[in-house]
DNA sequence: ATGGTGGCGCGGCCA
């Protein structure tokens, strides 16, 4: 099973780019975060016309999931257990066995801010729900937008981010909870080359200067870790016209 | 350089 995560920043303006990387890379399960639209206006009918089941957590102009899936999805849920949130940031459902959660983690704007209080408070929330979930289920993925590099070598510059929101050390103990739960961030299971980020600001020629982070993660439980026989960040959407911000992210497992 | 770019949706917020 292939399972991917990418932060599409807005489903409508890359629905090509999408698109593309679907039939070229065949995923089994294709997480999407910041969709950007209602649930109405997803393009279902694209992804179906190419095999892919569509469930949809949709938002006006901002958040926003959706999981694409060669099996249908089974027990589709939205949200965190105990977390009232207007915001539309979790959707996860169950394919062979395995339970796929699809994370838009809060960014969180700068340390200190109303939107980092916000932030940790979801991650404590998303905590909980993981930690019931390890009860339901032995395979589970977390993947997702996490807004959160989980150590220095997942930053370009880690003295000009030092403290800084994406990097701050309360924003990485709650990471770390995740991983005390038994979670395995797949990527660093492998081989990586230095200088793997999945985000490039759009400002100041990031991308071509590599000037990233490493923020959008596939988290595996340990049984399906245990399975895990690749993971990999592809760059090479982020190099075409009009792109995302973010790269797609992938894990494959046995 | 207190900037820079991009999306939504049409002024300002968010990333």
């Amino acid at each position: 099973m292939k399972l991917a995560s990418w932060n599409v920043n807005s489903i409508r303006q890359r629905l090509a780019h999408v698109r593309d990387w679907l039939v070229a890379e065949q995923p089994d399960v294709l997480a999407l975060q910041e969709i950007k639209c209602v649930t109405a206006d997803f393009p279902a009918a694209e992804f179906e016309a190419l095999g892919y089941h569509c469930a949809v957590e949709g938002q006006k102009a901002y958040n926003g999931v959706a999981l694409l899936s060669r099996l249908p999805p089974a027990a589709i849920t939205s949200g965190l257990d105990g977390f009232e949130d207007e915001q539309k940031r979790v959707l996860a459902a169950t394919y062979d066995g395995v339970r796929v959660f699809d994370l838009y983690v809060p960014n969180g704007q700068s340390v200190g801010s109303d939107k980092y209080a916000y932030k940790l408070r979801w991650l404590g929330a998303l905590r909980e729900t993981l930690r019931g979930a390890l009860d339901q289920h032995a395979k589970i993925a977390v993947v997702g937008d996490f807004n959160i590099a989980p150590e220095d070598r997942d930053v370009h510059d880690p003295d000009a981010w030092r403290d800084q929101v994406l990097c701050s050390d309360a924003e990485r103990e709650r990471l770390q909870a995740l991983f005390a739960l038994g979670f395995v961030d797949v990527f660093r299971r492998f081989e990586q080359a230095p200088g793997a980020f999945s985000w490039w600001d759009y400002r100041a020629a990031a991308f071509r200067r590599n000037h990233g982070l490493r923020i959008d993660l596939v988290l595996a439980s340990p049984a399906l870790a245990a399975q895990c026989t690749a993971s990999g960040i592809d760059r090479a959407p982020r190099s075409l016209g009009q792109p995302s911000d973010h790269a797609p992210v992938w894990a494959e497992f046995a």
